[in-house]
DNA sequence: AGGGTCGGATAGAGCGCTCTCCCAGGGTTC
DNA sequence: GAACCCTGGGAGAGCGCTCTATCCGACCCT
C-alpha cells in the first residue's frame, strides 16, 4: 500500500524491487517463476508484491515478449466486395450472427479452453473488406496471437490472406480452396446419412429435405449425404427446400415442400432451427409428429430439446470442436514449426420424439 | 516490401523513417495525425509505410499511452464463494449464459458500438471468487481500458470491487447497493404494467405470473410492477410461480399455475422463453392461445417472434442499452473527471398473436 | 590450497513507440 | 532592420518489462 512515488501511479517491477531489498530482474524471475530462486527471497518478494499492490503491465510484457495471450475470435462472413454496406447493414449480420444459438455455443467450447490457460478471446467480425482489413492490421500489429475463424461462407478470403501473413490461426469448418491451414470440422455427409437410415428404417417412404443455403459447403454436404443414402436405398430424386438455416426460412420451405407433395411422411432439416419451423407449420397443416410426418433436425442445439416435440437430431458437438479448435490454436503457438494439422468430428444420431 | 532487416521480423518505425528519409518522430506524426506535417512528406511517409508493410506495434503503443482500446466485456455470476465449483460447473455456466439469446443481444449492441471507434471487446466471466480476481487482475495489468459488466445476480460484488480499484466500468442493470458506477437498465415495473393492464384490457379475469428468479432484481421489479398494477385494479392476490427464465422452468412453472388454478384466462410471463415454454404447456393441456388464456412475455427476444403463436410481449431494447453502455463507458474514459451517470430505458408493448 | 564448477543474484541493454523539448527558417510587426 | 512569432522537423528520453551476459561466493575435486 506504501507508494513511494505520485500516488496515482501503479507500482512498477522497481518499486517491487526496492521495497524487497532485491534487483528488478530476481523479482522478475519470482513471478513468471524462472530459475530457481532462495525461498527466503521468493518470500520476501511475494510479501512486496502483495503490500505494493503491484501488477505486471501487460503492455511492457508483451512488448519484449512478444506473446499478448490474446485470441482474436473472428467471425468470417460473406466474401461480397461491395462495401457500400452501410452501418445497418452491419449492425444487421452481427445481430444475424448472435441470433443463431451456434455461435453461443462455439463462444462457449473456447472461452472454457482458453480460459485456464490464462488466454483471452477478442471479439471480432470480418463480413465486410473493410472490416477484413481491420482484422488483418489488428492481428499483423501483434494485438493477438493468433485467430479462431469462424467462416460462414466457403468463399471466404480471410482465411487465405491470414495464412499469407503468416499468421497462426485455425478455422471452424474446412476452406473451400485447400489452404495450408489447420480446421476442425464435422463429417457433415455422415451425419446426413443417419439421418436418412433412421427416417428409412422407420418407414418413412417419403420423405424430403430442407437443406441450408448451398454457398456454405457444410449444408452443400448435408445435401449430399442425404442424397447418396437416399439413392443407395433405390429412392433417388427426393424433393429438396432450400432454407437458410433459420427457423423462418424453414417454415417457409416447409410450405413449399408440403404445396408440392401433401403426402410426405418424413423430413430431414439441415439444421434444428429449420426443423422447429418445419413442426410449427406441419401442425399448422393437421400433421401430427411423428406419428404422420417424422422430423429429423441437425446440431443437437437447445432448439432441439425445446422444440415441440422434442427433437430427433443429429448431435454435432458444437463446444468440444470449438475447444479443440482452440487447442490447435495452442499447440501450433508453442510450435510454430510443426505442420497444420485438422481434425473431423464424427456425428452421432439423437434419437428423441419428433422421428 | 523491402526489409533491410532480419527477414523474419517486422518493420518498426525506424525501418519506415529510413525508408523516406524521415525522423521517427515524424513518422509517428504522419500515423496518428498530429499537428501540422508538410504534405510532400505526408507522402512520402506514406509511400513508406505502404512500402515496408509497416503496422504500428500495439504493445509499444500501449505502453507510452496506457491506452489498449481493449474493453472487458465480463459476464458477472452468482455471488457465490464456494470455489469448490470443479472445471464442469464452470462450464455450465458459460453454456448457460450463451443459451439465452440475451447476452447475444447485449454483445450484438456492444459490439456495433465499439466497432466504429477502433474499441475491441474482450470476453471475460466471472462467476467464482477465482474468476473475478483474474477481472479485476486483468484491468488492474491495464490489458483493457475499463469494463463492461453485465451481472445476472444483485449481490455480485464485482462492480464494488472494481470501481473500489477506482477502474471504469459501465454495468447492464442497477448494482443492489448504491454504487458510484455508471449503469443502464430498464424500467421494469413500467413494463410490468403494460403487461397486467394489456391482459386486464383484454377481459382476462384471472391473470397468474411466472416471475424470474427473485435473487435478480429484475425479476423482482417485474413481478411487483405486476402485482402493484394488478391491485390498483382490484385484483391484488393473483397466482405466482417462480422460474429460471429458461424455457423449461416456464414450462414447470405453467404446469403448477394451472395444477392449482385450471380456470386462468391470462398468463404474463418475466420473460419470452418462459413464456414459450407456457405456451407449450397450455396447449398440451388443451388450451387454445390467446381464445382461452392469454399470454404476455417479456423482453421481446427473438424467442417471442419464433413462438406459436408469435407472442405478445414487452419489448426491452437490449441492442440499444448495450450500444449505450459502451458510450457511456467511452464517455467516462474520455473524460474521467465527469460524474457517472446512467440511463433508464422505457419498455414498450409489442402486440401480436398471444394476447 | 588452488582451480574449476555451479547456484543465485545483478547490471544493463533493449523491445517499439510517443512526446516533450529544442532548433531552423521564414514571415510578420513596428 | 531587429525583435518576434509560428510552423515544421529532429533528437532523445523514457514507458515497464524480460533476458543475456556477468559477477560473486560457496562448494567440490585433486
Amino acid at each position: 500500500m506504501t507508494d513511494p512515488r505520485s500516488p496515482g501511479a501503479a507500482p512498477t517491477l522497481e518499486d517491487v524491487a526496492r521495497a524487497a531489498g532485491v534487483s528488478r530482474a530476481t523479482v522478475s524471475r519470482v513471478i513468471n517463476g524462472v530459475r530457481n530462486v532462495d525461498p527466503a527471497i521468493q518470500e520476501a518478494v511475494r510479501q512486496a508484491v502483495s503490500s505494493t499492490g503491484y501488477a505486471p503491465n501487460r503492455a511492457a510484457r508483451s512488448l519484449v515478449t512478444r506473446r499478448t495471450d490474446a485470441i482474436a475470435l473472428v467471425v468470417s462472413g460473406a466474401g461480397g466486395e461491395p462495401d457500400g454496406e452501410g452501418p445497418a447493414e452491419e449492425g444487421s449480420f452481427t445481430a444475424q450472427v448472435f441470433a443463431d444459438p451456434f455461435f453461443g455455443r462455439v463462444v462457449t467450447g473456447i472461452v472454457n479452453y482458453l480460459r485456464p490457460r490464462g488466454m483471452h478471446p477478442v471479439l471480432m467480425f470480418a463480413e465486410t473488406s473493410r472490416a477484413r482489413d481491420e482484422v488483418l492490421a489488428y492481428l499483423r500489429q501483434g494485438s493477438a496471437d493468433g485467430a479462431l475463424i469462424v467462416s460462414t461462407h466457403a468463399q471466404d478470403p480471410l482465411p487465405g490472406l491470414v495464412t499469407e501473413a503468416g499468421l497462426p490461426a485455425v478455422l471452424y469448418a474446412r476452406p473451400a480452396r485447400p489452404t495450408r491451414i489447420s480446421y476442425v470440422d464435422l463429417a457433415h455427409r455422415d451425419g446426413a446419412r443417419l439421418a436418412a437410415e433412421h427416417l428409412l428404417a422407420r418407414g418413412c417412404r417419403r420423405i424430403a429435405t430442407i437443406s441450408g443455403p448451398l454457398d456454405i459447403p457444410a449444408a452443400q454436404e448435408r445435401l449430399a449425404g442425404f442424397r447418396d443414402t437416399m439413392a443407395r436405398h433405390g429412392r433417388a430424386g427426393a424433393p429438396v427446400a432450400e432454407g437458410l438455416f433459420t427457423q423462418e426460412s424453414g417454415e417457409a420451405a416447409m410450405e413449399r415442400l408440403l404445396a408440392e407433395h401433401p403426402d410426405l411422411d418424413g423430413v430431414f432439416a439441415g439444421n434444428d432451427l429449420m426443423a422447429t419451423g418445419a413442426c410449427h407449420v406441419l401442425r399448422e397443416h393437421g400433421r401430427r409428429v411423428p406419428e404422420d410426418v417424422a422430423v429429423v433436425g441437425f446440431d443437437d442445439s437447445r432448439a432441439a430439446s425445446a422444440c415441440r416435440p422434442p427433437l430427433t437430431t443429429v448431435r454435432q458437438p458444437v463446444e468440444d470442436m470449438a475447444a479443440e479448435m482452440a487447442g490447435l490454436l495452442l499447440d501450433r503457438l508453442a510450435a510454430p514449426e510443426r505442420p497444420a494439422t485438422s481434425v473431423i468430428f464424427e456425428p452421432v444420431l439423437v434419437v428423441r420424439d419428433s422421428a
